[in-house]
DNA sequence: GTCTATACGGAGATAGAC
DNA sequence: GTCTATCTCCGTATAGAC
């Protein structure tokens, strides 16, 4: 932090605070639908000052979402250090995973964009400076929590259950029996900590092929057809 | 289909074609990263022919994913016809559903841009056409199986536990511990099914608290740091 | 550091010949 | 039905003044 600004100027209009500007942008639109015009726009200058901070705009997403991704993530990391009952320590995730993702809307478009890019180098990238870290940490509490279980398709299935709730949002509104309920954090983390317990059998009697029969199999709350 | 081709010429490219044709583009790069001319390309004609067919380029990709989820989800709507053991046939759905999404990882990708579309109107479209039939569905049988449950957080917890595997093949590529075997859909469509039924506890020793203990912590194939 | 100005290609869409 | 040609606007990126 020397070089960087010369005069007095309270003005620090700085390389963070234009990735943090842009996020949200590239989190709505992904990357193709965000010009760097658009992210002058919200930094408050023109276009073309921006190539003194990046040299283009692969580099200003790469660190806009390396950014977000260590912003919002940091919380979390905590949860992995302590020691303590694995599967309090799983439950804890959960629940905070999920009141991140409800909280955080744009960071989490920013991991579904990620996962569609088709850019390789991008791609690589941000596996190894987003990812990796978390999903080494969540694959050794796998470990603990299940050792008879295959630790990757553990840890796929928690953060899917957790995540797929919000990704199909969007969609999901415009579909009957669409209920507030279902966004929220505490039910969701709930059920899938209990999903992952027990699954739907509450109460152990797993692998049972009776079926309900034909006059109560609309009990449940179907507001809609 | 009268006035579509006046003479014998063999070649109809067709608007069926172009659809077909087009729809891998969009599973690829998304509806920003193709361009019309993109989609001439593909399709062996100039980009100002596409307009005789199609009135702008939102109609075509409207059209594109329809024509595409509509081909693809044909075969598994069958399964909700017959009646019999509704576990049975939440199994056979997801068997199909895995290895549909591990074949088609075109069709698997435009649904993944479907739900980050920022169109509203677009959102809406495709949620009508596309999703209701087979969301409806799913929750009819989801009520069947788990009458205690909410059919909603099913359905979507079963999708999501479908799809997430291969929704993140992209980047588990680069990420330790991939192997082969995760995007095998036999084995995700057990892992799923496994799941559903059961939870982790295999032998309903569920809401146990204990620790597996710290000697034990690693024995799994852990075959990366 | 940030600006204005501009280069240059590519985008969607249309006009009109054949 | 499909073409060529073209319009207009927007994209990334650079040059050079201040």
């Amino acid at each position: 932090m020397g070089s960087q600004m010369i005069k007095g100027i309270p003005k620090r209009k700085t390389r963070e605070e234009i990735l943090e500007l842009s996020a949200p942008l590239f989190a709505q639109y992904g990357y193709d639908g965000v010009s760097m015009r658009d992210v002058a726009a919200v930094a408050g200058l023109t276009q073309a000052a921006l190539y003194y901070y990046f040299s283009d705009k692969d580099q200003l997403y790469l660190d806009a979402v390396g950014c977000a991704f260590e912003e919002k993530m940091e919380p979390l990391k905590a949860l992995f250090d302590g020691a303590g009952n694995p599967w309090d320590r799983l439950e804890s995730f959960v629940f905070q995973f999920a009141r991140l993702l409800a909280k955080e809307e744009n960071f989490r478009r920013l991991i579904q964009w990620v996962l569609l890019d088709s850019d390789e180098r991008r791609l690589q990238s941000l596996a190894d400076q987003v990812f990796r870290d978390l999903f080494s940490a969540l694959r050794h509490l796998a470990v603990e929590v299940a050792p008879g279980h295959d630790p990757q398709s553990f840890v796929i299935s928690l953060i899917g259950l957790v995540i797929y709730p919000f990704e199909t949002r969007s969609v999901r509104r415009f579909l009957p029996g669409y209920q507030r309920q279902h966004e929220d954090p505490e039910a969701i983390a709930r059920h899938v900590v209990g999903l992952m317990r027990n699954g739907l059998g509450t109460n152990s009697e797993g692998k049972s092929q009776q079926t309900p029969g034909p006059g109560q199999t609309c009990g449940a709350d179907v507001s809609a057809p």
